[in-house]
DNA sequence: GCAAAAGTGTTTGAATTACACCCATGT
DNA sequence: ACATGGGTGTAATTCAAACACTTTTGC
């Protein structure tokens, strides 16, 4: 076989909504390279584990309870120089949480709009990941992946306003979703103890898609890879 | 470093539109594993190639011109068994070409429908290649890629119907793509020769982003023949 | 003339928007 | 009572689907 060898990771792109914030989980590195700065959770493929696999135990690791969270991979980094320590090829995966109670073992969230530095190309690897995160809520019913089992509509609401920064209306918002089949099951429950009238409780529905889609209202200049 | 190491290798699902039926490149392997059998296209990164280059240098190497085309990654696949020699991660292109002329060095191209088994787990690159590009004709103006760089709205339409399988009404779809700011520039001229009313030369606008979406109708029934 | 393809006009209906308005709860 | 958030009603608007109709070419 004709070619270099490369070790291979993975590196997680961990978005979740906290108090309104789109938030990545971000890691101190304790060892070289990089010892001392900020960088995604990940690490090398070990053994026979395939791609989801390695992106899964990592996820794991962190401290973060596995069970139905949302993870998918974003795409593979192997620019010649992204690691000192030779070829490396990272696998980007993104992972959406709920807002968990119990801060993660190791690590800790930090909102998106605040990180502008992370070890190797990191800071790539999180931008493809928001956008791809973006872009999946407008088309898909995955910002239920952000909500706890139970949910109301207030809280699906306030993920689209933290991962869009926009502000849909609440009304029309809570038409579009309750009219969509299989986007929410309703648990015949009201929440109870916040201000205002209480809301229904749902729970997640078996649709993926959305149609038609949840348009943001900025025109989006999409991030295409190869372009 | 722990983790294994890898070969690394690029593949490319390399599209087009020949007769207005989406077609594949495909070549048969001469070497082992797999010998005999057809593949995608693509081969071991090299050297300090970064992915994009190595993808572009396999796409090259199919004696296709590599001009202008359309080059993007599609994801990473890293199965443990997926290559009998040891572990091969292989990471995903599209490209997408107009019809040319002349038929490509080596290999041949190949109607997507008919393509039923392939080496390695390349049926499953071509699905998501295939499903990547149905995908982006909705909310981009990557339908031009497949078009020569003068082409009328018939063509451009013709690459929609082939690629959906779908047959979108011709005067609301001309409606459609004129009225986009940027996804086609006129030319001034008309195409001669064909039947019927000659139509308007276009070529590809600075637009990348197609606002509001080209919606895919439902689930494609197929039109029965000999009626 | 006739068939074929390009292109315009118009009607209809679906979906989004932007509100006015009422409901249920905590303080 | 009043503020706060949940939820329904409804008109204006925008957009796309459907299709009648005209224009321009080859045969």
């Amino acid at each position: 076989m004709r070619g270099n060898l490369f070790a291979v990771a993975v590196d997680l792109v961990v978005l979740t909504v906290r108090d309104g914030v789109l938030c990545v989980l971000l890691r101190e590195r304790s060892a070289k390279p990089f010892a001392g700065e900020l960088a995604l959770p990940g690490g090398f493929v070990q053994g026979r584990e395939d791609l989801l696999d390695a992106a899964g135990r990592e996820l794991a690791e962190t401290g973060l309870a596995i069970q139905g969270h949302h993870l998918e991979q974003l795409a593979g980094y192997a620019a010649p120089d992204r690691d000192p320590r030779g070829r490396v090829l990272t696998v980007g995966h993104l992972a959406l949480v709920p807002d968990l109670p119990e801060p993660p073992g190791e690590g800790a969230w930090w909102p998106v709009v605040k990180v502008d530095a992370l070890a190797f190309d990191h800071l790539q690897i999180l931008a493809d990941g928001v956008e791809r995160a973006r872009a999946k809520l407008e088309y898909t019913t995955l910002a239920a992946a952000f909500c706890p089992p139970e949910f109301t509509i207030s809280q699906l609401r306030r993920v689209y306003e933290a991962v869009w920064d926009a502000s849909p209306d609440p009304r029309n918002f809570s038409r579009k979703v309750t009219n969509t089949p299989g986007f929410l099951e309703p648990t015949g429950t009201k929440v109870s103890g916040g201000r205002g009238r209480p809301g229904q409780l749902f729970r997640r529905g078996p649709a993926t898609a959305l149609h038609p889609p949840m348009l943001r209202d900025a025109p989006p200049a999409r991030q295409m890879l190869g372009t």
